[in-house]
Parts: C-alpha cells; structure tokens; sequence
RNA sequence: CGCGGGGUAGAGCAGUCCGGUAGCUUGCCAGGCUCAUAACCUGGAGGUCGUGAGGUUCAAAUCCCACCCCCGCAACCA
C-alpha cells in the first residue's frame, strides 16, 4: 500500500468549532486516519489552525491582546478540544509557522518565476479613522435597490443583490462607524487562474465518477463559469509579507497561505525529528502517496481549483489530492448554530454533556455526505439509546453476566460446532466483508449501518442458541456458544476502533487484550475460535448509559432547540 | 430564469448514473424469549416515490419536459 497523507480543512483560529465542523471534516478523517492505520497503512494525518486574516486582526484587538498572543491562546483551545474527541493528529500545526512561510514563499517564487502571478491596481475602501483598509463586509451602508439601511459592501442581506460598497449610501464602517470612507488604489498581486484552466479542467475531469458529487460537481460550476484572476495579497499587517519589491507592507491573502498549511505543518512535524522524517516525502514524491482531503462544501472551490492551481503553476511535482471527501452542512433543529445566542452545541459543550465516543458515533452514522442534515436531541437519544445501549452494550452485557454466572470470568472451552455457528461464520464473513468495502470507499452512513447489523448479528446468534437453556442439558455446548459470543466482543472491538476508540479499548480489556496495531480480517471460523481457553476476563459494568426522555428536554431548552 | 443539493411509509434515510415485483432504521401492533441495560429475536400494518389523468417505453421512483416547495452557497466574513 502507497503511504497515506490525509489532511483535515484547517478551522478557522476565531470561533470554535461547533458539531457540524466536526462531522464536515474532522471527524471523518480522524475514523479515515485510524482505520488506515489499523490495516497497517503508514498514514500521515495533518491539521492545524488558519491565523491569518482581518478576522484575527480585529477579534485581537478586541480582546486588547497582540494577534500573535490571541492566536496562540486560540490554536491551544482549538487543540485542546479536538483532543477531547480523541482526533488522533500526526501534528496539529499553524498556519502562520515559519515553515509555512517558508513554503509558501517557494510556492510564490515559483509562480511568479513562471508567469502566473500579475500585478493590478485596485481600488479598496480605507477608513483613515480605523486606520485600515476595509475589507467590503466590514462597510456597511444603506442598500441602492431596496433601501435597507443596514446592508454590508459585498450584498444586501434584506434584498440579496450583490453590491460593491462604492454602491452604498451613507457607506460607514462597521468597526468605528465613522464615516469618513475613502477608495484608495492599492497595487495587489493576482494569481492568473484562466491560464491553467485547461490543465485543471482536464485533471477534474479524471474525477468523474470517483470523487463524491458534490466535489464534482463544485469544481466543474466554477471551471464552466470560467476562472478570474484571483487577488493573492491584502492591505493587512498580520500575515506574510508579500517579498516583491513594492508590497512588501502588504500580507498574503488567507486563502493563499491557508492551503499551503498543509505542507508547512508537514515541515512543522518533519522538523521536530529531522533525521528520520521527510516532509518532501509526502509532498514531493506524488507516487509514492495516496492524498485524501476533508472538508465541509463551503471549502471544495478552494481544494479543487485555487489550490491545485497554486501547485499546479509552480512545474514542480507536488502531490494533488487523489480522493476529496467533501461533506454537506449539519443543521441543528434550533436554527443556525450560534455561539453568541447560546444556540445548538459547540465542540466544548458537546464533551461535557456526553463522552466523545457518543458523538463520534451519532456523527458519523448521521455524517451529511448526500445532503445537508439534521441533528436534533430525540434522534440523538433515540441512536444512542437504541444502537449503543441496546444492541451494542446490552448484548455485551447479557454475554458477560451469562458467562460469568455459569462458568465464572473466563472463556469456557471451545467444543465442537454446530450449524448455529457455521451461520454466524458465513453471515459475519459478508458483513466485514462488506463493512471494510465501505470504510475503505469512505461511505461512512452505510459502514455504520452494516457495523450496526454484525452487532445485531451477535444477539441473534445468542437469540437461536439460547445458551440459557442448553447450559442445563448440554453445558459443554453452552460453552461453546458463551466462548463465540466472547469472540465476537473482541471482533466488534476492532471493528469499532475508528469510530469509538475508547470504548473499543474498553472492550478488549474486557477480555485482557490489548488492541493490535495491525489487523487483518481472516475467516471467521478461526478468528471466532482462536482465543485459549480458561484465560480469564474482566466484568465490567455497562459501557453505555441511556439518555432519558427528561434528559433530552432539558437538552433541548439548554442549546435552545425548538420543536419542528 | 444566479448556482448547487434535496422533495420516497409518522420521523430519519437508501434505491435514481446502468428503467423491470418499493428497501433500511426508528415509531406502532402482534408473537417468541426471559440470559441481559423493561433489554433481545421474529412477524405484521403503514408509501398512487413533490405536482402534471405530461412525454418516451411492453415497463418509469429511475430517462425527457414543465411547474411547485425546502435547504445551502454566491468568489475580501474559514
């Protein structure tokens, strides 16, 4: 297998992450990075927080605090969180490390060596008394079509018209108000997109039918509109100086630097042991890598056609990415998820209310991969109640306690099978079959579904022998069957590792195994039969605990979800 | 006519590319079991597949056309 890079869209450093960043990009290359990894891939899993931009810029002065202290307090928060839902990062970098800057200088070098990069005058709105340049959301102004009084520079909310905010009247800015406006002409670089639009076009067009639709389908609107010219540098202070004479008081654009991340955390994690690790080895060696991005629908444009190009028009061999999972948004029943108005459920907030691996798997078996969805605290309950606690947990629990009542903890003697078993062998050989199909292809609501059924496939065979009865007639049989069932928890413990990580810890120190840092399925007549027998295990309590319909009102007026 | 996605049992979804008896989960009803977290297993009811007594076809959820409705995005808000 060829090493496996997967890269996460880098969060934004304002705003925490809210569960539709999770189950956009986070999560999905988090059960992607370990599940490759548990196969025995060499996977490298790359994420880290986008600083640059006006939004940094102001939220820091705001808060009193320099740009680069409040970037760094929020990078740790961010990294704090996503180690509570257990992402399992190879490095979680910045987008403002030097290494990126390094990078990304090569990177600008390079296109401007090659002619891609042009030189235009532009006009910007300037507030003499913010003392800087606007960016166009950040006038506002009353709007020349319908006359709202409050309609930003780039489009009227009320009306929905795209505006320019020399359109405006009354134009004032929206950080001081004042409104003393200037249009000053500012020189910017671009970056020449209609030059390498055919080679794009010809590389997206090798996606076809590979790339999920909604990547697809972004990337062949913007190539069927025609590229433009794409400004790469601002009037800003914090970011990267532009190193062409005459710029150099301007900064790269955030969309320019903020992909190129990718690369620089590389080089953050390379750097920190030199000797044994490459990052051209994963970024200038395309064969030797298979490269998966993750990202929510908003970010596909810039992985599919401002990013590739920047690689593109560089003539040297970067990798491009190879398979694009981008995710539709998750919508909370309560409206928009806002953090200001205390609505729907925040990344932090989420960890306190359940463990990790509750949201992890809700998450994941409800990702929007076809459309956009809908998290609500009923269906919430219902899945964890229903597929954790009752099929999952309880099942574990019932084999437990049987086994332990009967012949003590520890995994009494396999004896000859029967027909019951070799059932189970064939109906389990299929589902893995079929749940290593999908986790591969990544199509993770059906991979849930089917981990759902070889759970289910558990109790059914409990259903079939009763092992309650036989234990009175033929107690050696009933053995055999409690030995199985033992199997099948270290069986759905692997099978769960990339979604549940802890609980599928849990589940192998049930039995007194640790998890093998390769698996490879094998034949369910002897993977459900190896263990020795008369070695000892561990009872345990439940491994779920329900959540009560009370619960979910009081969750549901907490996060301020409404009834549909 | 801005762009994209969607409208399939009460709810949430699959199936649509490559037309051929409408599937899954949940909820509801019944039965089984009583080892287990009042859990588990089995069976059943429930849908004119957004609308058009539209087009193509022996056959349309699936292809074509028109219209309606919902969601998201609109390139300096990551």
């Amino acid at each position: 297998m060829k090493k496996q890079l997967i890269t996460s869209a880098l969060p934004c450093v304002n705003g925490l992450p809210h569960l539709g960043h999770m189950v956009g990009c986070f999560l999905p290359s988090d059960v992607y990075a370990r599940w490759l990894r548990q196969k025995g891939a060499e996977v490298l899993y790359i994420c880290g927080t986008d600083e640059h931009g006006t939004t940094s810029e102001i939220a820091a002065a705001k808060e009193g605090v320099s740009v680069e202290d409040y970037c760094q307090t929020y990078h740790d928060l961010h990294a704090k969180i996503y180690k509570g839902f257990n992402l399992s990062f190879d490095y979680f970098g910045r987008s403002s490390s030097d290494q990126n800057k390094e990078i990304t200088y090569r990177i600008f070098h390079a296109l401007d060596a090659n002619g891609f990069i042009k030189e235009k005058t532009t006009q910007q709105v300037y507030s003499p008394d913010d003392g800087r340049y606007l960016p166009d959301s950040y006038v506002i102004g009353t709007c020349p079509y319908c006359g709202y009084d409050r309609a930003k520079g780039d489009q009227c909310e009320n009306c929905t018209k795209v505006l320019d905010p020399v359109d405006l009247i009354n134009p004032k800015s929206a950080l001081s108000g004042s409104t003393h406006i200037e249009i000053r002409e500012t020189k910017h670089l671009f970056l020449e997109l209609p030059k390498l639009e055919k080679e794009l076009e010809e590389w997206i067009e090798t996606k076809k039918g590979i790339w999920p639709d909604i990547a697809y389908s972004i990337a062949k609107k913007w190539l069927k509109e025609g590229l433009q010219e794409r400004s790469i540098t601002r009037d800003l202070k914090w970011g990267f100086s532009v190193p062409k004479e005459g710029l150099e008081d301007k900064v790269f654009y955030v969309w320019f630097d903020a992909p190129i991340g990718y690369i620089g955390i590389t080089k953050q994690w390379a750097d920190e042991q030199p000797t044994e690790r490459s990052w051209e080895d994963w970024w200038l060696k395309p064969e030797d890598v298979t490269y998966t991005e993750f990202m929510g629908k908003d970010n596909i444009p810039f992985h599919t056609i401002s990013f590739p190009a920047t690689l593109c028009g560089t003539r040297e061999n970067w990798k491009q990415v190879d398979f694009l999972k981008g995710m539709n948004y998750l919508n909370f029943a309560g409206g928009k998820f806002s953090k200001s108005a205390h609505r729907g459920i925040f990344a932090d907030d989420a960890l306190t209310e359940f463990p990790a691996d509750y949201w992890r798997y809700w998450l994941i078996a409800n990702a929007p991969e076809t459309g956009d969805s809908m998290f609500s605290f009923e269906h919430f309950a219902t899945t964890i109640n229903k597929d954790l606690n009752d099929v999952l947990g309880n099942f574990i629990n019932r084999v437990l306690k049987m086994t332990t009542h009967h012949f003590g903890a520890v995994i009494p003697a396999m004896g000859p099978t029967t027909a019951h078993e070799t059932e189970l062998y064939q109906t389990l050989d299929t589902l893995v079959q079929n749940y290593i199909h999908l986790m591969d292809r990544l199509e993770l609501r059906k991979a849930m579904s089917t981990l759902r059924e070889i759970w289910v496939s558990g109790n059914n065979y409990i259903a079939k022998t009763e092992p309650w009865k036989v234990v009175k007639t033929d107690p050696a049989y009933a053995g055999t069957i409690l030995a199985t069932a033992l199997h099948l928890i270290r069986l759905f413990a692997e099978l769960n590792r990339p979604i549940m990580p802890e609980t599928a810890d849990k589940m192998l120190a049930i039995l007194n195994l640790k998890p093998e840092p390769v698996w490879t399925v094998k034949p369910m007549s002897s993977y459900l039969t190896e263990l020795p027998a008369h070695s000892s295990f561990n009872p345990s309590d439940p491994l779920f605990q329900k959540i009560s319909p009370e619960r979910v009102q009081e969750l549901k007026l907490k996060y301020k979800e409404v009834e549909a």
